[in-house]
DNA sequence: TTATATGCAAATGATTTGCGTAGTC
DNA sequence: GACTACGCAAATCATTTGCATATAA
């Protein structure tokens, strides 16, 4: 949804350096949805004088290419997703945790609010809030 | 459907006070969701000296209350809803302006949801993104 | 070679917090 | 009178930006 969203102006050029690859893979090897600033502690492992600079330019980068995606969430810092394809998630209204939730994308949705609205809809996102298992024994922090 | 979520604790001590009135009364006036900024803005006209971090502090116990709602923007300050009721909303991805969408309210989406994760499924949030009317003809700012 | 990307540090923007006082219950 | 909320200002947190240098193409 997010590919069709961004135009990808195909004269751009941009580089492949070691940072910004290193922070994609870093993304991609969980499924936690870091912030910032644990993709900076996973990226250090490999660069230990990457800057947290470049770790937000780059989050920026990828997120407009349509690489990964951006997630608001509120009461807290940016999330950010290593995979674009289109799921939804679920934020832990105890511990703040976002999971992937797998839900056959509903395009009615969107067709059913095009009616609603007189914006030109292109796209949306569902997020769930719930309590995950291991909030669901303990007390809430 | 956030009245649900909170527990409104039966003892908690809450007063009203004149900021915390017209913090609300404003609120209830736009349907612009505004952000704490904004508020400030339009509660100023009615009390000059009222400070930005009473508006703060008074948005975030309204929305404890489940009075409004707050909402996590992606690229930008939250924004707040002085209605509470279950509805949605579209975000234009030019100019950034949030409207609400009136559709009735999927709880088939949460009980689908239900069997895709092991998380107690509490509530959901739906956001569109668009393009406006003002936007369609213009270009985007 | 040359434009894009980096590291570093300072700047910005949003939000929170400490503290002494004012106002509600 | 007790305790919540306020105004003010300083602090904190997340993110962005300017600049001189390094590096990919």
């Amino acid at each position: 949804m997010l590919k069709e969203l961004i135009m990808v102006s195909t004269n751009t050029k941009y580089r492949t350096t070691k940072q910004r690859k290193v922070i994609l893979e870093e993304l991609r090897k969980v499924d936690t949805h870091p912030t910032a600033d644990e993709i900076y502690g996973m990226a250090r492992k490999s660069i230990p004088r990457i800057s947290i600079g470049t770790i937000y330019r780059n989050l920026e980068h990828l997120a407009s290419q349509g690489l990964i995606l951006k997630l608001a969430i509120e009461g807290g810092p940016n999330r950010f997703d290593g995979r674009a394809q289109n799921h939804y998630h679920i934020r832990c209204i105890c511990c703040g945790k976002v999971k992937d939730v797998t839900l056959e994308s509903h395009q009615e949705i969107e067709r059913i609010a095009k009616n609603r609205s007189d914006y030109d809809i292109v796209g949306h996102t569902l997020e769930f809030w719930g309590i995950c298992p291991k909030c669901k024994e303990s007390t809430c922090s």
